[in-house]
Order: C-alpha cells, then sequence, then structure tokens
DNA sequence: CTTTATTTTTAGACAAAACTAAAAATATCT
DNA sequence: AGATATTTTTAGTTTTGTCTAAAAATAAAG
C-alpha cells in the first residue's frame, strides 16, 4: 500500500474535493457536492468517478454517493499536506499575507517531487498547522489532533486563543486582519446578547462587538 | 506589449525550446529539431506552431522555420526567469545537488503567479546567475553578459575560475562533484597534448587530467 | 402510494494535444 | 538539371476532460 499513485492534476482535485466533503458527509458524498466544489457539472463529476474507482482511489456505486478508499485517502492526505506546507512557505517566508496563499497553493500542491516536500518540511521546521490554523498531515498521512472549539461555543469569562478560522474566504480573512485578529490572538467573551447571539469580546486589552457569523467561524482553545 | 499572455503548459514548453534554440540557429529553428527537443513529432510541432502563430508568439512560415515575435520572446524569457529562480532556490535552500534540480524546476516553472516570482526572487537576494551558472533574466527580460569561455579555449599557466557548464546533464554534473569542480573551482592549464587536446590542469592546488570532451562543456572566465 | 421534483447517469459532441500514415515541399547528390 | 532523400505539412484518429440534452433512478410531497 505504499505504492505512489500517479494522477494528473484534475484527478487531484476531485480527490482533494472528496476528501474535504468526506468530512462533513463521512457515508459518502453526493455527485452535485463535487461538481459545484468544482464549479463543473454533475454528468462530469460522474465521469470523473468512474475513473478513480478503476484506478482503486474511491468506491463508487451508482446513485450511492461516493467514499475514498484507503488508497484514496492516503493520497487525499498527501495533496493536502502538500498544500499547506506551500502555504506555510509563502507566508512564513515570502512574506505573503494569509489571504493572499490558497490561489498559489493550488498550483504548487501538484508539483510531483516527495523529495521536494520532505526537504521543503524540513526548511520549514516541520510544521504542524498551517497560516489558517489547519493541521498538515505528516508524511505517513497522520494528522495531530487539537481540541478547537468556536468562538460561538466559548463559555464567558474564559480566556481563549485563535487557533484557526474555519472559513478561510480572502473576504473574511481581509476582515480579520482590519479587525487585527491573527491566529494567536487571546479572546475573552465578556457578554452574549440572547437576542442574535452578538458577542462582546475583550482581543488585545480592547472590547470588540463581534457578530454570530463570525463567532462561528472563528476557532480558539 | 506588457500584456500578460496566459499560455498553457504544453505551450509553454514549446516557447521556452525554440527560446534555446534559437540561440544556435537565430535564422528560424528547425521543426524536426523542436521535435526532437520536446520527445514528441514533427507532425505535433507543425500544429503548435500554428496555434503559437495565432497567438503572436512566434512568426512562423510553412517549411521556413520559426523564430520568436518580440512577445514570444519576453514569455519565453520570463518561461526561463522562473525555472533559474526555482533552481536557486532548491540548491541554496533546500539543500538539493545541482544535477537534481532541473526536473523539479521544470514543473516549478509553469506555476502563473508573477508575485510568487517577485517575492522568491526578494528571497534568494536577486540573484543574477542559477546553480549551473546560466544568467536569470530580471523581470523586464533583461540578461546580465559575462565574457566567459570554454576551459578547452583557456591560455596556458593562466588563472581562471569555473562559472558555468555548457552541458547540465545529471550524469555530467556528477562527474564534476566527484572530480570535487565546482561553480568557483580555480583553474590552470599547464599542459596541453596537442595529439588528443587531453589537458593537465591544476585545481584546487591539485594536478588532474582532463579530457577534451570535459573541457568542451566548461565555462570559465 | 402515486405524482412530482430532484439528483444522477447515459449518450453524444467538442477542444486540446498528441499520434500515424500519406502527401507535398525542400534539400542533396551525382 | 533530374533523381533521390529528407523534412515538413496535411488528413484523419485517439485520449482526456469537459459540455449539453435526455433518460433513469431516487427522494419528497400530497
Amino acid at each position: 500500500m505504499n505504492i505512489i499513485i500517479s494522477m494528473t492534476t484534475s484527478e487531484e482535485n476531485y480527490l482533494k474535493v472528496i476528501y474535504h466533503l468526506s468530512q462533513v458527509s463521512p457515508k459518502g458524498v453526493n455527485t452535485n457536492a463535487i461538481a459545484g466544489m468544482l464549479e463543473t457539472k454533475a454528468s462530469s463529476v460522474t465521469d470523473m468517478l468512474k475513473k478513480l474507482s478503476d484506478k482503486d482511489l474511491v468506491s463508487y456505486q451508482k446513485y450511492q454517493g461516493v467514499t475514498l478508499t484507503e488508497k484514496g485517502f492516503l493520497s487525499a492526505k498527501m495533496i493536502v499536506r502538500k498544500h499547506r506546507l506551500w502555504e506555510v512557505f509563502l507566508v512564513d517566508k515570502l512574506q505573503f499575507s494569509w489571504d493572499e496563499v490558497h490561489e498559489i497553493a493550488e498550483e504548487l500542491e501538484h508539483i510531483q517531487s516527495i523529495a521536494l516536500i520532505d526537504k521543503l518540511d524540513a526548511f520549514l521546521g516541520h510544521p504542524d498547522f498551517d497560516p489558517h490554523g489547519d493541521p498538515i498531515p505528516n508524511r505517513q498521512g497522520e494528522i495531530k489532533k487539537t481540541s478547537k472549539l468556536l468562538l460561538s461555543e466559548a463559555e464567558l469569562n474564559q480566556e481563549y486563543q485563535c487557533v484557526g478560522v474555519k472559513d478561510s474566504s480572502s473576504e473574511f480573512l481581509k476582515y480579520l486582519d482590519k479587525q487585527k485578529i491573527a491566529l494567536g490572538s487571546v479572546f475573552k467573551v465578556i457578554e452574549k446578547e440572547s437576542f442574535d447571539d452578538t458577542l462582546t469580546v475583550e482581543i488585545n486589552a480592547q472590547e470588540k462587538i463581534i457578530s454570530n457569523k463570525i463567532a462561528n467561524n472563528l476557532y480558539v482553545q
């Protein structure tokens, strides 16, 4: 099972999307959901699922959704590993901001060389998390788990630290930058408005009003 | 003329090969020569030349060979720029040896982002030469020229420094490593055997016999 | 438990980039 | 110059990944 499967960029993108969607629907991922993520048509997805199934990367039964095989699961994690390591490189070494790196990493994640990724990993000091707080699988595909929770679920008057974002869209990240919220920022929820769940939060010794939508997309610990 | 032309990986590879072959045959590059470099068939080359011609990247007349347009020339230099900057990164930062980097850079050179290349260039300290001594075009496409010559053309009893290789194949580079010859090595030709042009050379205070084939692939200054 | 709506799959077509085989143009050699 | 060889182009396929439109399966609703 340590065989390296050579995949096209397109196959890799499908596998990665199935991996991410599997975390929400572990029983099987819908054709339409995949099509939505990849901005393609359901019929194209069906075609590709057949191919991935032939390569034993997914198990697929017509009309029943799709799940990753062991082989597909590991392959997907290796793509995620590459993506997140490149993001660390872009932010830590090339001084990109965290809202700029996703698109570039989408391209870099398809570079094949395993030696490259191992050396990059060492060069970056074997990081466990990417700039958005998402865990980086190691070369065996193991992922370090953290017991994070959403800011919206945090208890009153207790100190938390920002450890990640759920929504990593450029707009949200730019909003956080504007509010001077970053990974590591210290939070304390002072008050929760019961009507709309808006929070009054102390961040960096400053009081701020945080909408429920924002609080639902910030991971703390 | 500062328009950025979006190209496929295949188009970029053709353009790069035409660029390199143009340096040897500036009057026009043969279809077969391109096919040879890209390990493809002449008929495929003809197809692609039509496409590149439609995009105004090459000027192409049936049966007459092909030359780069101004636009194609600049685009090709940007690809070469990316390739060589990535090679510097791989050797200087990731500790690859100079014979391992070409293939990986062949993939990395097709990553699109211009911001990425600018930041990479800055991160590497704006290098002028890659690990094989080849010049790196700047972002305007300008290339720093050096007055290098082949070791086979060097004069007797004069000190030279190794500034590059003509053949950058993995085998040749590994041979140089074994002989402890690297960029910056200091050479002095002690004797030239007139029969077969074999050289007796002092390198790093050691005498070595260098065949004409080797001397024809080492640039000194 | 039918009917309607939604999702998914099939069938057929297209564009990109490659190929093979044959034709056409150019180059070479007596 | 005329015959032969080489190079290049054309014509017609193939493969990959996509698409549209229609058919089939599943899910939802009365």
